[in-house]
DNA sequence: CTAAAAATGTGAAGGTATTCATATCTCCAA
DNA sequence: TTGGAGATATGAATACCTTCACATTTTTAG
């Protein structure tokens, strides 16, 4: 598990000992493609480390429509703003598909950080660009029509799954969980992918979908 | 200076020593009305403590429209994003009123982070709370309706403005102001207010605004 | 291999907010 | 006290997206 800890990019660089003081309550967790990791509203308890597979952080209204806010992977942390604020679980996190995760509890992380302001000094640098991120989705909303956001989406998806000049989505989302990303129906991303391909901009290859030409995608955004 | 230092929530409850040791390199600026405090883009330099007047954090879009993500007053601080991710600032600041603010220089609040790991968590908790905000901002485009969205920032306006159970905005904003906090064109808040009126739910009264039953525009947001 | 479920494709009808044009109101300053 | 600027009011035309209904294709499970 330490060695996982390590993996971790809010903790790279700390020396063995400090991994092995943050390892005493550490536990670890399994769960299945689509299993509820928290719920809004949940008291917010432990900070949670993805060790493998992916997980997506979104919100529902009331009439069941969703929204996602973060996709997170191997490294990545959540959990972190229920700890810190002491509030309730602002949204659910979902399982996208069978997940490692290790649990931290909170009082154990606070003390860390508390011990160690390097490290909460990471943490700062990491929640701003969460909420640089969010209130860049919250401007595409108002600001871009959904063509624009769409293309955004398939490039920031892109970059992050593929190398260097690589523009390759590897495993392709649905249709609906595009719509959920971009705030839109299915029906209307559906519309817009079909533009695009026709187009000549994208493709979609089995489970993968490649960006023909992401300088022509990226001038949809403007 | 240092006076005005201790009113800032952020750094409330620390030793007077402390406090003189930030305030070496603070520097204390004016802003008229409407004045820019920095700029989309800019590097970020500093942070600001907002000692009296009004801040309008919002972002602009390519043809011109706004968006209000923050508004800041006496005791609030600003600026921290760019400071702790390194990355040019996000958005633009205003001044709404005259502003006085106190400065302080990036390295040295840094450095003031790093030996108090105390104040880096409490700088946690409160960019935490901005995510959560702005997540919402985010939730509100997206699952609700104009009227719905305008009836929470008028809840939310009257209930930073005035005392325990008063529901009052005391300076009333102007129309357009509201439609850049809502994402929506001047035309339709206008209607909408108009609406809300004429059912009796708010009255306009000079400058100020009264909301007359909070109740029924809560029911309008969900 | 086959039935069921999930995902995708498509078009018509409708709704909400925008755009644009124009009129009125309010208040401050000359 | 009278311009003039900013703020408010209002309606018609339009754009964009949603809703709904249904067909088709692909994937998954038994």
């Amino acid at each position: 598990m330490i060695v996982a800890l390590a993996q971790v990019k809010l903790f790279a660089g700390l020396a063995a000992e400090d991994l092995v003081a943050l390892a005493a309550n550490l536990q670890r967790r399994r769960y299945g493609k689509g299993q509820f990791i928290f719920q809004q509203g949940d008291p917010g308890l432990c900070l949670y480390l993805v060790e493998s597979g992916k997980v997506k952080i979104a919100s529902f209204s009331s009439e069941g429509k969703g929204l996602v806010l973060n996709l997170l992977g191997p490294g990545d942390f959540f959990g972190e703003l229920a700890l810190l604020d002491g509030e309730p679980r602002s949204a659910d996190a979902v399982a996208q598909e069978p997940c490692q995760l290790l649990l931290l509890q909170r009082d154990d992380f606070m003390h860390f950080l508390e011990a160690r302001p390097h490290v909460a000094i990471k943490l700062l640098a990491t929640v701003s660009r969460r909420l640089r991120h969010t209130t860049q989705q919250a401007e595409d909303i108002i600001f871009f029509d959904l063509p624009a956001r769409l293309a955004r989406i398939l490039l920031e998806l892109a970059e992050a799954d593929s190398a260097e000049g690589e523009w390759v989505i590897a495993s392709r989302p649905t249709q609906a969980e595009l719509a959920e990303m971009v705030g839109a129906t299915r029906e209307s991303v559906n519309k817009w992918l079909g533009a695009y391909e026709e187009q000549g901009l994208i493709r979609r290859e089995g489970n993968q979908l490649i960006i023909l030409q992401p300088e022509a995608l990226r001038k949809r955004i403007y």
